[in-house]
DNA sequence: CCAGATTTTGAATCTGCGG
DNA sequence: CCCGCAGATTCAAAATCTG
């Protein structure tokens, strides 16, 4: 839920720090951060044909030494864990010039991480000097606000359908902001490091609920704001230049009302209503003495009118007898046992279920 | 050149700080380093079948607390600085667990870092309980040993050669060691973490010249050595387990002099991307909430957020509802479904796919 | 002996609720 | 706090088995 006092779906103009503070303790349920990177470039770049790169030479990217990145790296940490719901988890990007120092702070300020994500660019820019590896990546760091914290938002499903109903793993290939999409003022880059929404997407999609609300400390262009609003999830954004501010609220303003709620849902099967095998009795979908048949036949078991099932005389939840039957520590039963419909055929009691699910309590 | 003090070609029994202050001072010319990860694993951890997975508990991979794994790792890493040449680099591997903590210390004792390289699994270990995206990668950390340092080893168009003449990327597919190459006692893995040497291929023929030496302060199974034999180059090994040092010596004793690196070579695999559904949602060429239709506008469905679209209520990935809307028990979702334009014809998603791999993956 | 089916396995910080 | 237990959860590649 949302607090009243929080600033919703606003920008707020001004220093990170000073930002931070003002917002109440535990008050959001995702943050994502993307800091500056603390880039040491030591000359112009130059492509083979002698062009210029345009780097990032932003004077919000410019510390006096590595001393006091590492402070304020502490810094904003410090408050984003403080801000963060017990229930909240938070993402860092970087590059390898500073996500060593920023993932090393985390762990020391009592995050404990989940995942380091590779956003695997698929179309890098090309080391022109031919010096090292192409540098076709930056990582994530995802992670919760303490090892003991019990349950945080991971739409595990979600993200399985998004990879053709396959776990997702920690590597993305997305492309960098490009075409379209980059935000441009008279020509130039509006940002030199604007993310794609591609990748807030995926963040988003995973590791929030519709509703909730999305921190992002340093705003810039406003991806973050942007893909909260089309996922249906309020933001909080705090940016110090004024100038990009207005870029973001613009942007933000131009995106139309998200899409109906339910499809921005996955429904986590662990979070469908807990059904007893003995409702399924009660209710009459299975009847007491009804036999249950493990896949092959070969198991046996006799349905008494508590839900627990007979099988060689011993009785037991039809978890437990599963477990014993296959000399296993334990099993979910409801993958394990089959009833006999009236042409012969087996169904499984999952099935039974879910239809037991739809009918019965909506 | 090789230094004639030098214990060249040879497996040093012994606690790794002890060994490495015996070594001189700018000595070798490449260092790899698999250090202890520090994993924290709480339970035992089972697949959905209820076998056990064979995790890492090592006795080496114990720390009192993070403060001490941090203080052993300064200590080494001061102690391979100190021996490697002025025109040498290091590689060291690990971790979300601990390669943070190791960046930094490398960049606090001055390394300067050139590239960090993901090292992709193609066959990585799913994670079985869906609470996490499934970790996938290694990453290891090169760097050379000063900001300052001009010269360093880097055989840019070996790489690029290995590449399909492309210039290679900091990302690294790789299956992990199984097989005939992972080392078996008594039908037992012999080491629980030990590397593929696909890997350790790259890293030495990247970093080093026929004739360097290569120093391994965590020797293992001695993969390290056993690679640098097979490229010509020297090797020094260090490791604290009698046990590893026989099976390394012996591993490394059955290799034939080295044979021409081209037969060495892995080809690289190249495959065509695959593209899923949710990718086209999440870019924004299609939009959550549009509709697909069949061809011949009878069966219509609705986008969800990820990438899964429901159709008569039901939800599933476009496979499956397109399977299901025509009674057949699979059906290729790309080939049936299409979504209406802005002059109201019907276009192919197949031909959006088609786009989509054009613009976005090159 | 071969093709196809089944089993095995891997550096993993891997559950949640109620009593 | 601990204990008990319902029940949700896996992918690619290699090894082994079967017909």
């Amino acid at each position: 839920m949302v607090a009243s006092l929080l600033p919703i779906d606003q920008i707020l103009l001004g220093d990170c720090l000073t930002m931070l503070a003002q917002l109440p303790a535990q008050s959001v349920d995702l943050i994502f951060a993307d800091p500056p990177y603390n880039l040491q470039l030591r000359n112009e770049l130059r492509r083979p044909d002698q062009t210029l790169v345009d780097g990032v030479d932003d004077a919000w990217d410019k510390f006096g030494d590595i001393q006091a990145y590492d402070a304020f790296t502490r810094a904003w940490l410090s408050e984003c864990r403080r801000v963060l719901k017990a229930s909240g988890t938070i993402w860092v990007i970087g590059s390898y010039h500073n996500i060593f120092r920023v993932g090393a702070i985390m762990m020391d300020l009592g995050f404990w991480i989940l995942n380091d994500v590779i956003w695997h660019k698929t179309n890098p820019m090309p080391n022109f000097r031919g010096t090292r590896f192409q540098n076709a990546t930056e990582t994530l760091i995802w992670a919760k606000t303490s090892a003991d914290q019990q349950t945080y938002t991971f739409n595990y499903h979600a993200m399985k359908h998004l990879n053709d109903d396959k776990q997702m793993q920690n590597v993305w290939r997305i492309p960098i902001c490009t075409g379209a999409e980059r935000i441009k003022v008279n020509g130039q880059k509006a940002h030199s490091t604007q993310k794609p929404e591609a990748l807030l997407y995926r963040v988003i999609l995973a590791s929030s609920q519709p509703g909730d609300v999305v921190l992002d400390p340093f705003f810039g262009s406003g991806t973050t704001g942007a893909v909260a609003k089309k996922l249906g999830r309020h933001f909080i954004g705090i940016e110090q230049d004024p100038a990009y501010v207005a870029i973001a609220r613009e942007r933000i303003a131009a995106i139309p009302a998200p899409a109906s709620a339910a499809l921005l849902m996955t429904p986590s099967r662990r979070e469908a209503p807990r059904v007893a095998f003995g409702e399924l009795v009660a209710a009459g979908y299975v009847q007491v003495g009804e036999r249950l048949y493990s896949r092959d036949r070969a198991v046996v078991a006799e349905v008494k009118a508590d839900g627990h099932v007979v099988w060689n005389g011993v009785s037991g939840s039809i978890h437990a007898i599963a477990a014993r039957a296959q000399g296993k520590p334990a099993y979910n039963g409801w993958e394990y046992w089959y009833v006999e419909d009236d042409a012969g055929r087996l169904a499984s009691i999952d099935e039974l279920r879910e239809r037991y699910r739809a009918e019965r309590l909506g």
